[in-house]
RNA sequence: CGGGGCGUGGCGCAGUCCGGUAGCGCGCCUGAAUGGGGUUCAGGAGGUCCGGGGUUCAAAUCCCCGCGCCCCGACCA
């Protein structure tokens, strides 16, 4: 491994580690707005990964995607009481559109509940409409008056489920079932340590009942509020007047969800497994799982070289998530040095004397001795 | 919003106290030699010194007013 990362060690500055390694890794840049986060395209490739994994775990659930829109009325808002409370004082407003004055401002929503109930009110005339579970990927603003990249940014990327039902009893079966597929996330997929439980009524979701999270165990033993899962009773139906018949021939209200994950989750998996050397991936969200190191002097052996790379990368074709770094003008050291500091979990280098003895070199990132390993 | 730190080529910084030709390292471009843990040498490109006023023969440097960023705290996915 690298003697010397350049980067801050954890145990002097952990904040300052977090901040170096996101740049570092090419995760994210800065944006000209304040607080807003440019995701790089190596960092939005492990978004990519989180969001196919979850989405399949919300399929396999019975929720069907769509998508709302980004404004809601300033009114719209204004409907549920604890809610407006808790989220007016973070919401960015259009006041000025086409050159003039609007109207009633637009509010970039925060979260959708005030979006989608108005509409899918309309959706729901009977119990048999019911339950309607629904999620949608979007971008929401919060004016934070503090920014950290992925942790916390004034526009962030995640996905929202919301969630009607017949009974009490549903709603609140629902909220924990999918704390439960966050919790399975987190363990399976992130290898995060986390601790589930219920929020205290001063931190709960403003408008819910009972809020629910997923607090992960970072490595500078903070937790991190990873996912929240919310019983909303009635209120925000009582708000919409989202309403159904009964059996029974009676009107009532349903009764709500929410539930969201955001890029925050890659916050948390940079400060469960990165280390003084860098980023490091679990291989279920790295985005090469793999990356091989050709090693040469003379054409013949570049060529000989690049041969068998394309080899091993045919032979793990379908298998696992490939890159060879083939690039001229960088030594294999350079190139190792880049690839740990960027969480790569496998390395395989491949240089003339692999080949006459019918090897490669396999390196772990986890790991700080080489093993060598026959193909 | 309170406290602290900082704004100088793409990045990291020195120079500011004590005013006098814009510097260093990394990166980038060209060429050659290298290549199994951040290659080496030579040549080169790149800067409204955050912005606006003021003082001065002369301002990155001194004075005034703004703006922005980072970190800590409180608040939040």
């Amino acid at each position: 491994m690298a003697e010397d990362s350049g980067l801050t060690p954890q145990a002097e500055d952990f904040a300052a580690w977090y901040t170096e390694v996101v740049q570092a890794a090419r995760l994210v840049d800065y944006s000209p707005v304040r607080g807003c986060m440019v995701i790089r395209p190596y960092g939005y490739a492990i978004w990519e990964l989180m969001q196919r994994a979850l989405d399949d775990m919300f399929k396999a659930t019975g929720h069907r995607n769509a998508y709302f829109p980004l404004f809601l009325p300033q009114s719209a808002l204004d409907r549920e009481a604890e809610h407006v409370e808790g989220f007016a004082p973070q919401t960015a407003v259009v006041t000025h559109a086409g050159g003039e004055e609007l109207e009633e401002p637009l509010v970039v929503r925060p979260t959708s509940e005030a979006v989608i109930w108005p509409v899918v009110a309309d959706w729901i005339q009977s119990y048999r409409d019911l339950p309607v579970l629904l999620n949608q990927w979007a971008n929401v603003v919060r004016w934070e008056l503090r920014t950290r990249p992925f942790l916390r940014t004034t526009e962030f990327l995640w996905q929202e489920g919301h969630t009607a039902h017949a009974r009490a009893e549903e709603a609140q079966e629902e909220a924990r079932r999918m704390l439960g597929v966050y919790r399975e996330f987190m363990d399976d997929w992130m290898a995060m340590p986390v601790v589930t439980g219920e929020k205290t009524p001063s931190e709960r979701f403003a408008g819910a009942e009972r809020t629910f999270s997923c607090e992960a165990l970072m490595r500078d033993n903070k937790a991190l509020q990873a996912g929240t899962s919310h019983d909303l009773g009635q209120n925000f139906a009582r708000a919409f007047d989202v309403q159904f018949q009964t059996v029974e021939g009676r009107h009532e209200h349903v009764w709500n969800t929410s539930w969201g994950v955001s890029t925050r989750l890659i916050g948390g998996l940079i400060m469960t497994h990165g280390d003084d050397d860098g980023l490091s991936l679990p291989p279920r969200l790295a985005p090469y799982q793999v990356v091989i190191v050709p090693i040469w002097k003379s054409n013949d052996q570049r060529a000989a070289v690049l041969e068998r790379a394309d080899e091993l990368e045919a032979g793990l074709a379908g298998r696992a998530r490939v890159h060879i770094d083939d690039r001229e003008h960088l030594t294999p050291g350079a190139k190792y040095f880049e690839w740990e500091r960027r969480g790569v979990p496998l390395r395989l280098e491949i240089g003339p004397r692999d080949l006459a003895k019918d090897q490669v070199v396999l390196v772990r990132r986890v790991e700080t001795e080489d093993n060598r390993k026959r193909p």
